[in-house]
DNA sequence: GATGCCGGGTT
DNA sequence: AACCCGGCATC
C-alpha cells in the first residue's frame, strides 16, 4: 500500500494543528496538487471493511510541562509484535470478489470459480 | 444477514 | 469435465 503524506481537510471546526500554509480562503496545500477529486472523504485501499477516512485529527496531546522522563521502553507494548491477525488459520483474506463486486443480478460476470462456490481465480489475495 | 470456500452432488 | 448447492467459517 502506499503512504498518504499530505493531508488536505476542508474548513473543519477545530483542527489543533494547521499547516503552515492557511490560505485566506479555499484549500491551499502544500502538496503539488493531488485534488481529492470530490471534496473530503476518500478511501484507502482497494479492498478491506469501510477504511473511509474523512479527515479528522485526533490527539490533542498536551505537551509541556514533563516533571521526568526515566526510561525509554516500558508499559506500552504488552506483546511482542506476534501474529494476532494472521496465521490463525482462516482469516477471511480480505475481500472483494467477483461476488461482491458484481452482486448476485450480475451471476454471469462472475469467474466460474465463483460461479461454481469455488476458491476465485480472478481475484487471488 | 452476507460473503468466500470445501466437500459433495448431478448431468 | 462442466455445473451447482449444503453447510461451515468468517465477518
Ligand atoms: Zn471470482
Amino acid at each position: 500500500n502506499l503512504t498518504i503524506s499530505c493531508f488536505v481537510l476542508p474548513p473543519q471546526a477545530t483542527a489543533p494543528v494547521s499547516i503552515p500554509s492557511s490560505n485566506s480562503s479555499s484549500s491551499g496545500s502544500a502538496c503539488t496538487s493531488f485534488t481529492p477529486t470530490n471534496s473530503s472523504n476518500f478511501s484507502i485501499s482497494w479492498q478491506s471493511p469501510p477504511v473511509t477516512f474523512t479527515g479528522s485529527t485526533v490527539s490533542p496531546s498536551k505537551s509541556q510541562g514533563f516533571g521526568e522522563q526515566r526510561s525509554q521502553t516500558i508499559a506500552v507494548l504488552s506483546s511482542p509484535p506476534r501474529a494476532t491477525t494472521a496465521l490463525s488459520r482462516k482469516v477471511r483474506g480480505e475481500g472483494k470478489k467477483c461476488r461482491k463486486v458484481y452482486g448476485m443480478e450480475n451471476r454471469d460476470m462472475w469467474c466460474t470459480a465463483c460461479r461454481w462456490k469455488k476458491a476465485c481465480q480472478r481475484f487471488t489475495d
